[in-house]
DNA sequence: TTTTCCATGTAACTCGTTACATGATTTC
DNA sequence: GAAATCATGTAACGAGTTACATGGAAAA
């Protein structure tokens, strides 16, 4: 459904082909989605067939021919339709790394900070990363600033998380509870 | 890869069933994972077959009878290794609920807004939830606090998008950037 | 007495990924 | 001359979900 939205909403602003789509995804979305390439083409083909879009082939100069994806009237309403559910809708986020914290108690305390700050590193240069971003246009600023204002909480988090078990490394381990 | 280390984990600490694994997932780790009944016995089935778990049958009075899983030495190995790859990784977490949001310029501002408040009531209340949640030993509460942490960050945000999208109800929607 | 709980499992299906195939063209 | 880029697609596979089947016991 998101992805649905997400190809439709592209497509409206202006007529793309699949390998271009792919791209813009990759390079300004990737923070929302994983589109593989193959799953692009096949779900544009599915638009087609539900009518929400027309594709004709073009092309330029000696490059290959590409099939270029224009959204229809109908399409155009479904759009709508899914992005109101989709803004007024929030799904809850799944943390699994933090499968591995309801049983850190298995290692030693002191093990368990030495993993949680390589673990920790990665995140800061991801928040390099993300805030070094050039600004960019309208909404398309709003996904990267969210972006960076995830990573600064879960930072803060995983920090606070680190000191709990250097608080408790003397401390007999406290296991997970038993079932009543 | 996580759903592994989650029911390795479990049985680790002490030797569980099936059904009993399901119903502990769901009621201590919604906020990690969301595994399905059928799934859990699927993967239980296969932690058995490649020597990380024994199970055999036992029954207590009337009921039906239940496959015991329990851990072997190599299965402890595994589950350490797991543990330690998992704890020291990120995965960088994806927000799908953002697609709608770079589309927003598709709708009036004042209609994005009421759609985004209806999304900001329901996290309120989840987060409600979340802080009402009796406090649980060790481990399992630093999860509970990283949903509730987790919220709080994320209402902030949408906070500040909210405003975003008021202080330019005049304005002329920016679109998203075109391709170079 | 009908529904819910306990307990396991199978079978069909959906969705998405990986790997592969093609072929011209531009860059190193 | 080799490798990367452009552009689309198929085919095989895998993981996970839904729906279904069973059957006794307890609760409503």
């Amino acid at each position: 459904m998101e992805r649905e939205l997400l190809l439709l909403g592209l497509i409206r602003r202006s007529r793309m082909y699949g390998y271009q789509i792919h791209d813009f995804i990759e390079r300004y979305l990737v923070t929302c989605t994983d589109l593989k390439r193959p799953t692009a083409y096949f779900l544009l083909d599915k638009l087609v067939k539900q009518g929400w879009a027309t594709h004709n082939e073009e092309r330029e100069g000696s490059r290959p021919p590409r099939q270029v994806y224009q959204i229809t009237p109908a399409g155009e309403q479904h759009f709508q339709q899914l992005l109101r559910e989709h803004l007024a809708h929030y799904t809850q986020t799944r943390f699994t790394s933090d499968i591995g914290l309801a049983f850190a108690d298995a290692l030693p305390a002191a093990e368990v900070i030495t993993l949680l700050e390589q673990r920790r590193a990665t995140m800061r240069a991801a928040l390099t990363t993300a805030s070094a971003a050039p600004a960019h246009a309208g909404t398309l600023q709003l996904l990267v600033d969210h972006h960076t204002a995830h990573l600064e909480a879960e930072l803060l988090w995983l920090e606070r998380v680190i000191t709990h078990f250097a608080t408790q490394t003397a401390d007999p381990p406290t296991p997970l509870p038993r079932q009543e």
